[in-house]
DNA sequence: TTAAATGCAAAGCTTTTGCAATACT
DNA sequence: AGTATTGCAAAAGCTTTGCATTTAA
């Protein structure tokens, strides 16, 4: 079943099928558009709006911070880009390409692992059979400390 | 096992215990003070550091934000409150007398549930032997729909 | 040509910080 | 009296918004 108004499931596998998503829909593909999409592309793992700027730094053009934004929040309008926050810090944005994603990241290193849905069923059923919450990890993921962070720090207080 | 620098686990039932607490470290007990203490215990749920000063307006005085959040932090430190953060807005503030505590909240209604840290063991685990994440929702809760609201919205999409 | 999109600047919201004035001890 | 604490104001961090200018179509 598909909800009225989101976008299709489908998939983005270059920058200019994005880009041509746009035009499709009657937007205009800016040179800051095209420096977005790239960046988000090239990315690794999620991005912040200010990282998307500083990214442009090295490519010559330098894109406002507010148009980042602004195109991040039409890229997500198109269920191209999806963001989610992670403790305090500023939100984190990432191609939705492959559909929808949850994530579970370390307040220790910064590192943010990315979820298949259904690698957190049985966490979902857990809480919704005992407190009646039907909850998800897609916007605002759980935190915590991952195994690398813990040996680190040792088994002795 | 009590880790070194934390306050130890206390009760205080009263206002008078909380600032008596902070007379033996040499902290002052200002009007400020009294005004926070007292909302704390007065609230019937985790409140905001605006909301603790837009409580002080019935009573009379009122309370800087500054000031409230200092002292919120201060009391903090005592081990008296905790805070932790509920999806986007403000940090909320709760007494923790009780000990240590673990929320879930509610998206759509607002509504913040308090848990007892047992209660999450079964998710912990869960997340831990999956994940190898040491996750805590003491200071980032969960987020999702409760019972309630789900049931308002009604079961066809 | 013309309307969408940009850059810049300002503002909003939460939280923190500097500093002179206040008030607890 | 002496200093911790306050109030006010300004600033910091993230994000949004207004507006004149640029630019894709």
């Amino acid at each position: 079943v598909t909800a009225a108004g989101a976008a299709p499931a489908q998939r983005f596998s270059r920058p200019e099928h994005v880009l041509n998503l746009m035009r499709g829909r009657g937007l205009r593909v800016s040179a800051a558009r095209r420096i977005v999409v790239a960046t988000l592309f090239a990315a690794e793992a999620p991005v912040s709006a200010e990282q998307i700027t500083a990214a442009t730094a090295g490519g010559g053009a330098e894109v406002d911070l507010a148009s980042v934004y602004r195109n991040l929040e039409t890229l997500e309008r198109l269920g191209v880009v999806r963001h989610f926050h992670v403790g305090h810090g500023p939100g984190l944005y990432a191609l939705a390409a492959d559909g929808r994603r949850e994530y579970i990241a370390c307040e220790r290193c910064g590192a943010v692992r990315a979820l298949q849905p259904e690698e957190l069923d049985a966490v979902r059923a857990e809480v919704r059979s005992r407190f009646g919450f039907e909850v998800g990890f897609g916007h605002f993921p759980m935190v915590g400390v991952c195994g690398e962070c813990r040996d680190e720090a040792g088994e002795a207080g």
